[in-house]
DNA sequence: TTGAAAGCGCTAACAG
DNA sequence: CTGTTAGCGCTTTCAA
């Protein structure tokens, strides 16, 4: 391996020196620096990160702690965080959880035995006091989705507000005539009760009704549960917590030839591409994952980078880019 | 920060011990022992990552350098690899590519300054010998995906062979008494020759036909390439490479009224979980991404862990994984 | 503008 | 079985 040792033989000069130019901070004389350059181009030398990190305390790295991958909300979540972070030379050091929260857990402490400046997470538990012991002391974290029972200066929230957005898909079908939604919720998603809230409010508004089931986010659980919930309550729209269960909904429907949106109307949440594809096209609520994990990211960067004096990323219109917005297709409306 | 310092002076023993007992290596007395784990829950002491990696020059964390976490058959793959991996306790750090080679040598060069375990990296150049220079000396690379021109003791492959499948999925269409094909290729797939290999062995055997045409892989885009291949060459089969271009296909189907499989037939590739939840569900080879990740996942490991005795991943069984297989659903067989 | 040197937290060789 | 110690590659004072 070559190190800076190496290069600061082959230069003529100290690795004090070497340093300073790999890290461009403080002046070095041209005629030093050029030196440098050339021995470095010469060797084939590139830092030990694990050094440098060890020496500062921290390395650019961050975690990105999510549900599930193979959900295409967080895997385009993945994709927008990864849009911004590679672009600052960040690492992203990848975890799915499936919303366990041992396993959360672990992730977090994992991540301070590697010093990250800081981390992303997306969990769905009534209540995030189970994670308190295991939160870094010395890094931020950014929580992408909704929660309480935190309280640190280092930790911070920037989530869509999933009472807000359940509100304007509700509107949305009560405004079309719709009577009786159903709402798909996800199994495994524990903090339900904004989501419904934001449906109730709708409902007061309009004077219509809404029911609720539960099912796994996958197309074949949300397509049975959908069936059984159909036959028992006859809805005449439906709110799913993920295109993905959207997607099983409206297979069941097309294989039992019941007209969408002409007896039912479909509405999805997270507006993923997938969204563009299914027949007819959903109707589902942004913002998307892509939109989520971009102002994440770029919400993250502003506390890790406080002191650098790069103050880019203005927190209002991160804010806005997460307000709830209906994309209307053939799904709901005819 | 707590550190084997601090464990070592509550627990009234030395660093070295301290070590011995984190790393569970050297024989420990009983009592020392005791004491020592009681130290360490009683400070919260857990271990620095950065230091241990710097001494022992490798750090237990591994590459997932991939195209576009956005399609389903890599998130899939994503989340393979990591079910495999957590496991063993190494981390992920991942970077999307575009297959861009230039962000592929930035991806592979990093992980060099990190002194990673290994790497698993999907890419989809004709040669792969402009990546010769950035990959790791001390380290196993695992391709996933296919390709020449590399050749060292620490770089393998493992991977789904493109011409036997496209040679199944053809063979699945002719047998079917279809005649002509359109192979739906993506653009920014640059290893093509082996797929359309495939499929002109199947074509030649059973007398039938076939054309090509190429588009990204976003449903929108294939469903535009597709309308122009489809007026122009009227085919009564498509194999799309990715199931993402398949739904584009069916939704435009759909759209101008043309029956599936009455008319047409349909086959993807990489066996998504999307292909159950199109109308009608989506034929599509296998392997999926899940099951590449997981094969290729566990042969890493067969070289990272290779002085660690644990040899219990079975090469042969691997390589079965990813053996082509058509699985069958509506949208090619009536 | 530069160099010498301390030391980040850990492991492993060695001595006892 | 345990402790002492050197040193992994780097950054950062401090002094020149």
């Amino acid at each position: 391996m070559v190190t800076l040792k190496d290069v600061a033989k082959r230069a003529g000069v100290s690795i004090a020196t070497v340093s300073r130019v790999m890290s461009n901070s403080d002046a070095v004389a041209d005629k030093s620096r050029q030196r440098v350059l050339e021995a470095i181009e010469e060797l084939g030398y590139y830092s030990n990160e694990l050094a440098r990190g060890l020496r500062q305390e921290k390395i650019n790295a961050v975690a990105v702690i999510l549900p599930d991958i193979s959900n295409p909300f967080f895997a385009d979540m993945l994709r927008g965080i990864d849009d911004v972070l590679s672009t600052c030379n960040y690492f992203i050091l990848f975890n799915n959880t499936d919303n366990n929260i041992k396993v959360e857990k672990k992730c977090l402490e994992n991540m301070r035995s590697m010093a990250l400046s800081g981390a992303l997470v997306y969990c769905c538990h009534k209540s995030l006091d189970g994670l308190a012991d295991s939160l870094p002391a010395n890094s931020d974290t950014v929580f992408l989705s909704e929660g309480g029972g935190l309280n640190a200066d280092n930790i911070h929230f920037l989530s869509f507000s999933r009472k807000e957005t359940a509100y304007a898909a509700a509107r949305h079908l009560y405004d079309l005539k719709r009577q009786k939604l159903l709402l798909l919720l996800s199994s495994f998603q524990q903090n339900d009760s904004d989501f419904i809230d934001g449906i109730k409010k709708a409902a007061e508004e309009t004077g219509g009704s809404y029911c609720t089931a539960y099912s796994s986010v996958n197309e074949k659980d949300a397509s049975r549960v959908f069936s059984c919930a159909y036959s028992d309550e006859h809805p005449d729209g439906v709110i799913t917590e993920s295109d993905i269960q959207a997607m099983g909904v409206l297979s069941w429907l097309h294989t039992n030839e019941i007209n969408v949106p002409g007896d039912i109307s479909i509405v999805g949440l997270g507006n993923s591409s997938l969204a563009q594809c299914t027949q007819p096209r959903l109707t589902s609520a942004a913002p998307s994952g892509y939109q989520i994990g971009m102002a994440g990211a770029n919400y993250l960067l502003n506390f890790i980078q406080k002191d650098s004096g790069n103050f880019l990323r203005d927190t209002k219109t991160l804010e806005q880019m997460l307000l709830p917005n209906i994309i209307v297709r053939g799904s709901s409306k005819w």
